[in-house]
DNA sequence: CTAGTTTAGATTGGATACAACGTCAAACAC
DNA sequence: GTGTTTGACGTTGTATCCAATCTAAACTAG
């Protein structure tokens, strides 16, 4: 088994994207230690962290409270996401893939395509491409071959709502995901194309345009409202009002 | 006062980045705590900090070690802020200035004018130069109004040379430096213009560019060696050979 | 009844104590 | 002479302790 610290800390960051502490809840070390087995110390390393990472902050009379995340922060960093993501796909399609690399992402467009044969997709098909959407975003991620980029990806991914598999259509057992599924599965394959023929400049342009449908579908959840905090528990994180709402 | 916390994540940061530390290098609790003298508790913190921004690094054994940069880690760190600076700048063309933010800008301008006006440069009008320079480029930033790139912009400008202010053309006095200051001052007057003008393709081109001249330096450094070790000490966390030289 | 003050409790920030672990070195065996 | 094992030392990870501070409630005075 891990060190505390570690296990305090994913656990710690699970229990927050679950949504479990209201937006600027004072998040009290003792109740948390006790709640996760632990002594106070993991507790406060792991404070350490989910601060840098932008979930908890620093309350200025001492102590961390749960942060609020405005519907414009979310979206920003969708932004973000994009131009680096777009970056990226340039970086991949002009250094040129090798054959293996190729061979990879030409698997994920198969999986998807199976993914989405059918005229419904069930829910077993839905977490199949989840998945694969995951992976294809971070093999070209990997294939760029830069270190700061991806670094820099992974910390903006930290964000609730930021991360691509987090704003994939939520809906798709009602049947219009399912349409939205099949144009994001389009870009990938247009970006896989663009890359090939070391169309940089394209290859970006259709990975910044690619998280259109995530700000699309961030639109979606937060006019829904409380009805999407069902599936997405971090929902709850979202101020519904402009402000941090901590006090 | 402020707590020992961030005194000792700032002094310790300090002495990281003057190259106190040789990359590879465990780093040990106590001898620290003593050096900076409080106790293990704020070096353990600032440590947890420290290995976020990618300072240093776990050791599988346990406790921390120093890292290293090669240089092409440090060169893909400053193509992403490139990247990043490029969104700032378009995006504040698109959302436009208002009446003070292009007087902010255009004093800044003025400043750097001043600065390189002699025909040789002062130690002091250097000093005033990249004061101005770092101003210049955090208003844009702000002026963006991208809460999730401000900070992807910090934390990428936390790896030692990347941010722009530590890549800027330290042989001033040498006169070839001058040089390189006329040109980086000449594309922030460009893309001032594009922004006014709303062209937020080309303050982007431009923004991209303006990096390849840190870029520029870098490799100049690292072709200098030691020599620069002198005037840039954090040059000694640069691996001088692919690897984390930690073994 | 309200507002201000005081006091008691809880909580954080920091230091230290302790146990488990890893590392290094010396000594022994082959 | 070399390789292995064992033991001692140092370090980390974790828990707890203490003091300073903040919070909140209750009480008093106007």
């Amino acid at each position: 088994m891990q060190s505390q610290q570690s296990r305090v800390l994913v656990q710690l960051r699970d229990l927050i994207l679950k949504g479990e502490f209201a937006p600027g809840e004072r998040l009290a070390e003792i109740p948390i230690a006790e709640r996760l087995s632990s002594s106070r110390t993991p507790v406060r390393l792991a404070f350490a962290t989910l601060e840098q990472e932008g979930l908890v902050q620093l309350s200025p009379s001492g102590g961390y409270v749960m942060r609020a995340f405005t519907r414009k922060e979310i979206d920003d960093a969708i932004a973000v996401r994009g131009v680096l993501e777009g970056m990226a796909a340039r970086l991949v399609a002009e250094n040129g893939l090798t054959r293996e690399m190729s061979a990879e992402l030409h698997e994920c467009l198969k999986l998807g395509d199976e993914a989405l044969k059918g005229p419904e997709m069930t829910i077993d098909a839905y977490a199949d491409y989840v998945e694969m959407n995951n992976h294809f975003h971070q093999l070209l991620i990997d294939f760029a071959g830069n270190a700061a980029l991806t670094r820099a990806i992974e910390l903006n991914n930290r964000l609730p709502f930021a991360a691509a598999s987090a704003t994939l259509p939520m809906h798709s057992s009602t049947g219009d995901g399912r349409q939205w599924l099949l144009i994001t599965h389009n870009q990938h394959r247009s970006m896989l194309h663009a890359i090939e023929r070391r169309e940089g400049s394209r290859a970006q342009a259709v990975a910044m345009e690619h998280v259109e449908v995530a700000r699309m579908n961030l639109r979606h959840a937060y006019e829904k409202g409380s009805e999407s905090i069902e599936i997405m528990p971090a929902m709850r994180l979202l101020a519904r009002r402009q402000g941090t709402g901590s006090h």
